[in-house]
DNA sequence: GCCAACGTTGGC
DNA sequence: GCCAACGTTGGC
């Protein structure tokens, strides 16, 4: 089993929304490394936490469960897509997707202050200079860690 | 293949 | 709104 976090900007998909959908494609995600994540290494049943950037407060604010196996990102063949991207061809997509399943919005989110703040929590990529990853791992021990913090 | 210019992310 | 960090693009 792996453990991740996604990124959404709160003002664009927010933990509410996702609650009241239960499940979502995570399309729209343009970034190589991101991508290969979901794509080669996501696996059904593994946890990913739910972060918002750019919100109040910017940090954890639910858990999801991936629900499918990857596949082609749709939104990359639409041209009225914001994330339209005409390199993308449907017989060999660039892009691809994951299904994500909600399974919990967390009463007391957990904001990048307090990440910041834990000393067990020092190998999280979230908090490494320059982050900008939307899609990444999370090791074991951070997952637990978070886990009982997030209790 | 280098690298400057540009666009985006995201904390503050 | 600012700006640092980073990824991508495109001229050469």
């Amino acid at each position: 089993m792996n453990y991740w976090l996604v990124k959404s900007e709160g003002n664009c998909y927010s933990i509410d929304d996702f609650k009241h959908d239960k499940k979502t494609s995570w399309t729209g995600i343009r970034n190589y490394q991101a991508r290969n994540f979901m794509r080669d290494s996501m696996k059904k049943g593994d946890l990913v936490f739910f972060y918002h950037s750019m919100s109040d407060p910017t940090g954890i604010h639910g858990l999801a469960k991936v629900a499918s196996t990857p596949h082609p990102d749709e939104t990359a063949f639409d041209k009225d897509d914001e994330h339209y991207d005409y390199k993308s061809k449907e017989d060999d997509p660039t892009w691809v997707c994951v299904d994500l399943a909600f399974v919990k919005k967390y009463k007391t989110p957990l904001s990048l202050a307090d990440i910041k703040k834990d000393s067990k929590l020092g190998d999280m990529q979230l908090i490494k200079k320059g982050d900008r990853l939307s899609v990444q791992p999370v090791s074991e021990k951070s997952f637990k860690r978070l886990q009982s913090l997030l209790k």
